[in-house]
DNA sequence: GGGCCATGTCATCAGTTGGTGACTTCTAGG
DNA sequence: CCTAGAAGTCACCAACTGATGACATGGCCC
């Protein structure tokens, strides 16, 4: 939002990247690629549309770049090994959306329809999701146990997604939560 | 595909309005509502594109016609209640995408971020397949039930739309369907 | 202070989209 | 056979998209 050091707002290339960057993230997230224009993304930021093919070559490269940013699965790899589930089945099922762990699921569960997008979303996502996933896991089957987390985790945001939350009450999404950090523990600790 | 007594195709309106039908129901369901157009769609029903809005309004209502149509959850509900977790796990993670019974999800994931296309799939999906699985499942904590099993279908769909297959071997894909089918029917049989 | 490059502004393009209305053509009923 | 209306064809529009290049301007170094 402020920039370190700099004058004010104006002639600042690197506070101007930035300022594109963020409104980007926020607009991909909450809209998806498609549905997002660059008109759109460079209002919010309060620069002209033709900054963002200055400074990042297109609309598609912006997205990748935006990926880079994003936070990823890490913050929950970092925590305690056995409250996994119910940090992420919090995350998933009782915070708001508008939380930025959400961002990068958003961005890629509403963008992912889109060609241009996929190819970025795919690469990005095995980098920054599965791959530590997996590591962190370990064991043989790490790969199918990363898969079976990321389907419970994917499927719920979408779900959200899809249904916001007008169809469970908040005593019904506290069992949900429970719920689903048992399958996810599950997944975790034991052999599948 | 064959209408039932009718001379040829052309000059047919109900042939050609099924053929429309299916055409976005495939185009729909492969490229998401946004990524399709009505020219493509025309094109390959083999009609021109402006007998769209004529038969159906215009791409939105078309979209929701296609919804009405799609095969649903039933087909799954009616089957041996023992072995749900397995046929299901079946489709999501064995059987080709190709398949029809994976049409309905693949439009919705493809098509939930695009709003035009939201709102009729909330309506649907709410009573094509939310309110027949609660149904089914019965029980105070059927709502919760219901979603915990919707968020393994499509997490484990989106997962395919996102990486199709390329992550994961025929063997590790075995050992995912297994586990996909636990945690189902665990969802199904037992108390959340 | 002056030149110069980075930075920002603007008008505009080319492509695509969904949609519409006038036109043609085929078929059914008298 | 001949007309009326359904079915299909065609040209075109208005809106929007991402992108580009010419132009203006501010700030920094010499």
């Amino acid at each position: 939002m402020s920039p370190p050091m700099t004058p004010a707002r104006t002639r600042n290339a690197a506070a101007t990247r930035t300022a594109i960057l963020e409104a980007a993230r926020k607009r991909f997230a909450h809209e998806g690629y498609d549905q997002t224009g660059v008109r759109e993304i460079a209002s919010d930021a309060g620069v002209d549309a033709a900054l963002i093919s200055r400074y990042f070559g297109g609309k598609e490269e912006l997205f990748g770049e935006v990926l880079s940013c994003a936070p990823n699965i890490a913050e929950f790899l970092d925590g305690d090994r056995d409250s996994f589930g119910v940090r992420v089945a919090q995350m998933l099922a009782v915070e708001p959306m508008r939380e930025e762990k959400f961002e990068l699921f958003l961005i890629m569960l509403r963008s992912a329809s889109s060609p241009k997008a996929a190819e970025a979303i795919r690469r990005h996502s095995h980098d920054a999701f599965y791959q530590p996933l997996e590591t962190w896991l370990g064991g043989d089957d790490a790969a199918v146990r990363a898969r079976l987390l990321s389907c419970v985790m994917m499927g719920a945001t979408m779900n959200r997604v899809i249904y916001e939350d007008y169809l469970l009450d908040s005593q019904q999404r506290q069992e949900l939560c429970e719920a689903l950090a048992r399958t996810l523990d599950n997944y975790v600790s034991g052999p599948v």
